[in-house]
DNA sequence: CTTCATGCAAATAATTTGCAGTAAG
DNA sequence: CTTACTGCAAATTATTTGCATGAAG
């Protein structure tokens, strides 16, 4: 568990109720959608309002406190910035698991020149575990 | 110059105008969105609807003919299905620009125990060439 | 012919904004 | 205190849907 209250000073921000709750339950989820995260939120914080989750998620990203994963066929999704990994997406169950990816791996790809590389977002698409699992018993079945 | 008509076909969809008219546009820009694609296409097609546009992208995303590229930031953006490549996306003019990859490349990175890997989308975020150059342009003005 | 696609208008969903009241530093 | 944040409601934007008409195979 971080220090969120830290995390939002360190990025000039105001380290309100609301932006601590926030930041909780994404490092909770890992990955979430705005909807799932006011979903979430309102379960602890009931008066919280959705125009605050989205104006939050907009400052946060700014200030680089939270990445917004862009996700193909769905909508966003938001976690926070951490180090450098890849996506797993399950395109049967939706889940999103990060996977620790060696820097050096990618080194070339991402020196090229006529391009100033600022930042990668790398996203694999497919069958997770369990959905692999799930998909042969009810073959089998 | 491709044969639209015959794309469609092969994907068990009718050969309408408007599908033909579509492909070829978002194979004309590379890559384009929801409402550049509308706008650029009713110069040439001033009847054809939005809706119409909303619901082509969708099954023909659905049928593989063409594929959603989620952009961090903006909304996605839709390109013909091709041969595997990545994209270079400018944070500064938006521009997104495929570059071709030895798939063997990225072999280890999609060979994982536990997740069957279907696709990629491997997105590098920062400055384009002529961005790059713009901003010295200015600096040093 | 028969089936599927189009266009319109209306419905719904998603996101943003303005502003008065509150809380953080 | 002062500035920035919140919550509400309203506005805007994005996307989807139903249905009558029209075009493709």
């Amino acid at each position: 568990m971080k220090n969120y209250v830290d995390i939002l000073k360190k990025a000039d921000l105001k380290a309100t109720l609301q932006r601590t709750a926030i930041l909780e339950i994404i490092d909770q989820y890992g990955h979430i959608g705005i909807e799932q995260l006011y979903q979430t939120i309102i379960r602890s914080h009931a008066t919280l309002s959705l125009a605050t989750v989205y104006k939050n998620i907009i400052t946060m990203v700014e200030k680089g406190v939270i990445v917004e994963v862009a996700i193909m066929g769905s909508k966003p999704q938001y976690e926070l910035k951490k180090a450098e990994h890849i996506h797993l997406i399950c395109q049967s169950c939706g889940s999103v698991n990060d996977e620790m990816i060696d820097s050096d791996d990618l080194k070339l790809l991402k020196e090229r020149k006529d391009f100033r590389f600022a930042s990668s977002q790398i996203n694999l698409y497919g069958l997770c575990k369990v959905c692999i699992d799930t998909s042969h018993t009810k073959a089998s079945a």
